[in-house]
RNA sequence: GGCCAGUUGGUGAAGUGGCUUAACACACUGCCCUUUCACGGCAGCAUUCACGGAUUCGAAUUCCGUACUGGUCACCA
């Protein structure tokens, strides 16, 4: 018997040759540097941060060059509980990674190399897998999960190498006389590869973020289709990103050791092997001090919802995930300021190898940083959209008072550095309560210093409160303060105050402070200055009676 | 256990044989400025690049070995 008449009794539905789908399925007429790449996520809920660091990334080389970013969905896992893909779309959408093709739905999708779901695609390997068994790079294994356990057992003992191959690779044997009777039989069976390769000889892998890397060839007679007809992740990858016509493969680096085996298909196919890019993962140091992989079930963290959630700008994230995906891009900042990531140039071969730390206080530093650099305006507006979503109270006030309180974000930012104190969104409300009566009111917590007396506080209260006139400008402010002070036995003027200390109740410092933790409850706050114009004389006056 | 990769300060890292007495950024510490805080300024923070050996006039950078960390060895991706 032939291979080409087992191959018939094996994919009896198949009516199109490889060539078809060449034609359906032609190269891309896009610029040669051009980049072709894609993300290929399982269907799993939502997107983790590791994979957003090769989404953005993966997304950037293909910007860059003006090529082509697709999503492809791998549901080919059986196991797992194939869910929606809206997550994952809608997480993209929120960075504003643009998709050029590839699914946006469960039933849309967009482009001409599609289906992208790997499940509407049986068809398409099943013709590729006939082509290998005509050929005689691959045949149907009859063996079970016990038949399996047992070979392994054998290995063990003898200390071979673990795996199905060479003379271990039992269904290999058979004659095709053989294979036709048990298929008729209606035995099950799954499709291996026939590998051709040499254990003891090297295949070279030239990764754009490792260089070149040497690993042993191949030899496992790798399963590649499933005994449900759905083909494992190696064989998928294989078609789909020769078919999709993709130039650069980015994945993480727990895929370099099943590289071997694409590369190795990819040449019995006679297909170009795409360039591969192997990410380190990224990392996290738990409670006990252990670095270990960033998980989506254990790290909140880990979840892209969790920075809307926290009110981090995406902007600011993808500043982030830039600086940790490229190490020149900060400096590249630095000296470029204010322009735009789109004009960054990003190069693979600037990644890190290792994985590196994800490190929440560096993020929320570039949050800070950014925050600071958007106008009040800016401010007042996503800060809007987040307490939307996340925080009613502060969404009413905020509609309630707008130029109130864009008034207030605009405290200190119209300067060559502006203050960098809100890190978040969600941060805000915290930094700002007392400016609004209705936060205002409610069990209130004076955070005194030096002068913690009330009798001696509502002196200085009503000491200044004669002198206080809206209209003063800053320094006539201040001098009224110091006023305060001389007339109270406060030193107005610090150099005298440090001199000799004790010729004094304190100095001009804690009176600022006590009409400061009065009006506000904090000793940190913003220029009191423009927080009293703010205010104004009558908001001043009730809480210095409040007090 | 086999195969592969990685290892520069608290963190991210620059660095590809002499310009490195190891850049930059975050964090931290001290001082200064100052009505608080922040900003800013100044200073400090790895005599050393996991360890051992080799090559060299010279090594974080090349080679070998060891250790540690991570990945992988499924009809999961």
């Amino acid at each position: 018997m032939t291979n080409k008449e087992l191959a018939n009794l094996m994919y009896p539905s198949v009516n199109k040759t490889i060539s078809d789908y060449e034609t359906i399925y032609p190269e891309r007429n896009i610029d040669d540097k051009a980049v072709v790449s894609r993300f290929a996520p399982s269907p799993t809920g939502f997107v983790h941060m590791g994979s957003l660091l090769t989404v953005f990334v993966t997304n950037k080389a293909a910007k860059d060059t003006n090529g082509i970013f697709y999503l492809r969905i791998e549901d080919t896992d059986g196991k797992r509980t194939v869910e929606s893909i809206d997550g994952i779309v809608k997480d993209l959408n929120s960075f504003n990674i643009e998709i050029d093709e590839g699914a946006i739905s469960d039933n849309e999708e967009i482009g001409n190399y599609g289906p992208y779901v790997q499940s509407k695609r049986i068809d398409i390997y099943n013709t590729f897998a006939k082509w290998l068994v005509e050929n005689d790079y691959a045949y149907p294994c009859f063996c079970s999960e016990e038949d399996i356990n047992e070979i392994r057992k054998v290995q063990e003992s003898k200390k071979d190498r673990i795996g199905y191959y060479g003379k271990y690779a039992k269904c290999r044997f058979l004659t095709n006389e053989e294979r036709a009777e048990r298929i008729k039989n209606g035995e099950k069976f799954v499709l291996r590869l026939k590998s051709t390769g040499d254990f003891n000889k090297k295949v070279v892998i030239n990764d754009l973020v490792r260089g070149s890397i040497e690993y042993p060839e191949n030899d496992i007679d790798h399963v590649l289709i499933k005994s449900d007809g759905v083909p494992v992740y190696h064989f998928a990858h294989v078609v789909d990103d020769h078919l999709m016509r993709t130039t650069h493969v980015t994945r993480g680096e727990e895929w370099l050791p099943s590289t071997p085996l694409h590369i190795e298909l990819f040449k019995k196919f006679g297909f170009k092997v795409p360039k591969y890019c192997h990410l380190g993962l990224v990392m996290k140091v738990d409670e006990e001090g252990v670095r270990r992989k960033l998980s989506k079930r254990k790290d909140p963290e880990a979840a892209v919802s969790y920075y809307h959630e926290k009110g981090i700008p995406v902007e600011a994230v993808k500043l982030y995930l830039m600086t940790i995906a490229n190490s020149n891009f900060e400096g590249w900042m630095d000296s470029n300021p204010g322009k735009s990531i789109d004009e960054f140039k990003f190069d693979f071969k600037k990644m890190s190898k290792s994985g590196s730390l994800f490190d929440l206080e560096k993020l929320l530093n570039i949050s800070r940083n950014y925050i600071s650099r958007l106008t009040a305006r800016e401010v007042y507006d996503d800060t809007l959209k987040w307490a939307s979503e996340f925080d009613k109270e502060f969404y009413e006030i905020l509609t309630k008072y707008k130029d109130y309180s864009i008034n207030i974000f605009n405290i200190e930012r119209e300067q060559k550095k502006p203050r960098k104190d809100y890190e978040s969104y969600s941060s805000i409300k915290s930094q700002v309560w007392y400016m609004y009566d209705e936060l205002f009111n409610d069990n209130l917590e004076y955070d005194f210093d030096k002068i913690n007396n009330s009798e001696e506080i509502k002196n200085i209260l009503n000491e200044y409160i004669k002198l206080y006139d809206e209209k003063d400008d800053k320094d006539t402010w201040f001098n009224k303060i110091k006023e305060v002070a001389d007339t109270l036995g406060y030193a107005s003027d610090m150099k005298a105050y440090k001199e000799n200390p004790n010729n004094y109740k304190g100095n001009v410092a804690d009176i600022a402070t006590v009409i400061r933790v009065v009006l506000t409850t904090s000793r940190v706050t913003p220029d009191l200055y423009v927080i009293m114009k703010l205010l104004g004389k009558d908001r001043i006056i009730n809480r210095f009676n409040k007090f």
